[in-house]
DNA sequence: GTTTGTGCAAATGCTTTGCAATTTG
DNA sequence: CAAATTGCAAAGCATTTGCACAAAC
C-alpha cells in the first residue's frame, strides 16, 4: 500500500484484537484488512470480492462478510449505507471521523466534518440519558448550476 | 383515523399530485395513503401488507411499493432505513421534520429535532456549492444504567 | 488432534419486474 | 376502448447460513 510502514501498525491492532478474542490469525483475515486499506475511499462487497478474485486471492463472499464484521468490531473499518444500495466500507484508522454528502444525480460522495454535530450529540445524550456510540449524518443534494 | 377532518386535506394533496402527473386515482392508492396515516409511527412494508390483508383490502406488495414511491415523491410520506433492516415509512404531513436515535440494545427508536442541523446544512451548501434536498441524522446508542 | 475458519452452494429476506387480467378516464 | 394499474408469481440482489473440508493452534 501507499504507506507500508503505517500498515504494520494497523495489522498489529488487528492481531491484538484477534488474540484478545482468541480468534485465529488466518491469512484471509489479514488480506481482507489489507485490501480495504488499499482501497481509495469507500468500497462495496462486490467490488472488493472481484478485486481480490482478480488478484488470485482465495476468498469467498462469506469470509468477506465474516471478516468485515470483525473489522467493524475492532473499529478498523467503518460501514456506511447510502440510499437503498449495498453497504460501503472504508478504513477508519488514521482517518478522522467524517460525514457524507450524496449527490443524487451523479452518485458522487463528498466528505465533510463539522464540530457542531458533536454538540448536538452531547445534547441528545443529556436529554435522553443515553450513551451515544456512533452517528451517521447524510445530506442529499445536487450541484448548483453555474449561470 | 384519529382526526378525520385533517385527512381530507392530505387526500386532497395526493389527489392534486396525481392529477398534475396525469396518474389515475385508484382506490388502492388512497387506501394505502390512509393506512400509512393511520399508523402510529414508523411502519414497515410487511406490517403494512399484513395489516391491510387483515382488513380485507385487496392489495399486493407490488402496489404497496409502487404507491409508496408516489407518496415519497409528493412528500406525504418519509422513508427511513435504520441499520441493515428493511425500510420504514411514516407520514410527513402535519409532522415536523425530525431525526432519530436508535437504541441498539432494544431496537427502540426515539425522535428529536435540533436547529443546529439546519445551520450545518447551510454551511455545507455554501462550502460545496450545492442545494441540499434532505438529510438523515441517526444516533446509535444505549440507555445509561440507573446506578 | 481439536476446534475454528473457510469455500461453496443453497437459503433468506426485501424489493423489483413481467405479464395477463382489470379498471380508470 | 385505449392506456394505466393491478395482483400474482417469479426474478433479482445483498447478505446469511449449513456443512464438509482445510488450516490454526
Amino acid at each position: 500500500m501507499a504507506c507500508e510502514s503505517s500498515f504494520i501498525i494497523i495489522k498489529g491492532v488487528f492481531k491484538a484484537f484477534l488474540e484478545e478474542r482468541r480468534l485465529r490469525k488466518t491469512p484471509e483475515r489479514y488480506s481482507i484488512l489489507e485490501e480495504v486499506y488499499n482501497a481509495k475511499g469507500h468500497i462495496d462487497m462486490d467490488t472488493l470480492y472481484l478485486l481480490m478474485k482478480n488478484k488470485n486471492y482465495r476468498v469467498s463472499r462469506a469470509t468477506l462478510y465474516n471478516t468485515m464484521e470483525l473489522l467493524l468490531e475492532c473499529r478498523l473499518v467503518r460501514k456506511h449505507q447510502f440510499g437503498n444500495k449495498s453497504s460501503y466500507y472504508e478504513k477508519a484508522f488514521f482517518k478522522s471521523e467524517h460525514d457524507h454528502v450524496i449527490l443524487t444525480d451523479t452518485g458522487e460522495i463528498l466528505e465533510f466534518s463539522d464540530p457542531r454535530i458533536e454538540s448536538i450529540k452531547e445534547t441528545i445524550e443529556e436529554v435522553f440519558n443515553i450513551k451515544i456510540d456512533k452517528h451517521s449524518l447524510h445530506f442529499y443534494g445536487e450541484r448548483k448550476q453555474e449561470s
